[in-house]
DNA sequence: ATAGTTACCACGACAGACGTAGTACGACAG
DNA sequence: CTGTCGTACTACGTCTGTCGTGGTAACTAT
């Protein structure tokens, strides 16, 4: 089967995570399951990805950190929180979707010009 | 106005120069002016970054190139030419980007949604 | 015992895009 | 006759998001 390229969803990540913390506040296992489950196998995060996107989000004010430290067994887990930048980054990375699409498909050939 | 980050368009470079010697060679100066064109400024791709592309991608089997030394005035034009193999390749990355798309678009809220 | 799931992090490598700068020729304006 | 603009590249180094490797730690089922 095909596969995403790391150079093909480079860019797109932000979305990815952004949208899923629209809602509510999430963590990294979840988003990773999350993202595997919506895209139907199709993207499969990576772990350093995932974890160092969240970095990165947070130092740019785009995303916002809680550790929940009652969980059962004594185990941590650290939740993420969209904030408002974080929102109009998102929109605004929709926008460059919207257009870099617009773009691309007109490099897109038909099926008669390939032989 | 919006701009196409370097990050989202990477790994679209291949698809549209490849596009646009599908039919004919053509040479990095009329392909960059071409970009512009058929994007209607959208995006107008770097210098370094086309002919860095062009590099890689002869390196890799992708396009072949030829000079033309009879020009006006002494002066020379590299052109390229799409291979088999290029072919190939840009099939498999429209294959790519329709997948990608598929995705991304299941991580873009509704209007409502954002607040 | 040990394999699997949950939950995460550090470190360094990689590659494509990009910034800066330079070469060289012709045309055309002032 | 000097300077800018357009054509047509090239070299060199930097940046950044992704990814590979490997590690920690606690619980859960076989």
């Amino acid at each position: 089967m095909a596969e995403i390229s790391s150079d093909v969803i480079r860019g797109y990540n932000d979305i990815i995570i952004l949208y899923l913390l629209l809602n509510d506040p999430s963590y990294g296992y979840e988003i990773s399951k999350q993202i595997r489950l919506m895209s139907e196998d199709k993207y499969i995060i990576k772990e350093t990805t995932l974890y160092s996107a969240f970095t990165r989000m947070e130092k740019n004010g785009f995303i916002e950190s809680f550790v929940d430290e009652d969980l059962a067994g004594g185990k941590k887990r650290t939740y993420y929180r969209i904030t408002q930048a974080g929102k109009e980054h998102y929109r605004a990375k929709c926008e460059e979707w919207t257009l870099t699409k617009e773009v691309i498909e007109k490099f897109i050939a038909d099926e008669g010009r390939l032989v």
